[in-house]
DNA sequence: TGTACATCAGTGAACGCGCGTTCACTGATGTAC
DNA sequence: TGTACATCAGTGAACGCGCGTTCACTGATGTAC
């Protein structure tokens, strides 16, 4: 064991190090690799060590699961921040990164959304802000929608629906432009 | 052990019942329970009564996986099948089907597009049954779909992502006609 | 300034468990003669 | 018709493995006096 022992009174550290380690565990590989010593073992330390920082095994997947639902928040709103001042092009934005997300993170998306280890409402930071997209675009004339709180939820569960089968990497064979298909009809474009 | 054994030539027979057992096993509880002792004590045999008919553990999860597969294409085959004569309302009995099955079964439902167990393309043959009944609505005049295969597809995500929440029992609080507003936005009706 | 001591980060060995799989077997059943 | 025998369905015991968790511990570090 080459690895250096923290100080005193910042033991607190080694948990950042046993989340990174679980998420990068996570994130190639699937759920089932990521066991309490997997974990030990990736951070370099022993299994034990990880009691002080976590309860038990189930307890180091849930805040896997809380950390990648706060990121995807994150991107989203990243993405909405950056995308400039049409608001078509900031909701297609937001759409892009919530897929991207998905395509380059399966495990992460998949586990954020698993009942027993994610966060109690997982969709709703980003539902929310989809609904502000749209509403934006239809106080701008660019969205028929009347009711973008609801409409935001059909968008997204469109999203998640094609989000959910890029994560399985499928062989099928795609529309060229699904995308914008499908996001201009969920959002009355 | 009160089961009584099968009669010589008759051995097949087991077959079915290891794979009514893991279903019954997968239905109610998840997918790390169905393994492959649980599933023999499930079904009243020893674990190695299993091997003569599925070579191991991962080929009883496919086999699972391929039978809910087949189940859902045939209950949205019914459902259209028996819907009626008005071109809508086969296409929404056939999305009904589809939501009920992923809301009565919600394992299965999962497993069911899992890359790891599921057929190789299991969203093809719904998907096929979908672009059907829509390209006969717009036959009818009843959708304004110009391209009824590609917003099959779109369908079929829309109604996938709908189908995955409800496996999770979010408590995410719906729009009321969510289901008819999802499936009329993309099926152009 | 030195030193005894409490505290803290992390280790190493061990536990019981359920798993998937193997192996040699048992005993009922059908078949050849 | 009787009987020896091959076949077949399924059993029981055992294996090695990785798991989650516990326990007593070690040794470095900071602190009180």
């Amino acid at each position: 064991m080459s690895r250096a022992r923290n100080r005193r009174g910042e033991g607190v550290r080694l948990r950042t190090e046993i989340l990174a380690a679980a998420i990068a565990l996570l994130d190639r590989g699937d759920q089932r690799a990521v066991t309490l010593r997997a974990v030990a073992r990736a951070a370099g330390i022993t299994a034990p060590s990880i009691y002080p920082h976590f309860p038990d095994q189930p307890a180091i997947l849930h805040a896997v699961a809380v950390s990648a639902s706060a990121e995807l928040a994150h991107r989203l709103g990243t993405a909405i921040g950056t995308a400039g001042e049409d608001t078509r092009q900031r909701l297609f934005a937001a759409c892009r990164a919530y897929l991207e997300f998905a395509t380059t993170h399966p495990q992460l998306y998949r586990i954020l959304f698993d009942p027993a280890r994610g966060p109690a409402d997982p969709g709703r930071p980003v539902l929310r802000l989809l609904a502000v997209a749209l509403a934006d675009c239809a106080t701008a004339g660019q969205s028929g929608s009347t009711d973008p709180a609801a409409d935001a939820v059909a968008l997204w569960l469109g999203l998640h629906g094609l989000a959910d089968q890029l994560t399985v990497q499928s062989v099928f064979p795609w529309p060229a432009d699904l995308v914008p298909h499908l996001v201009s009809a969920l959002a009355r474009l």
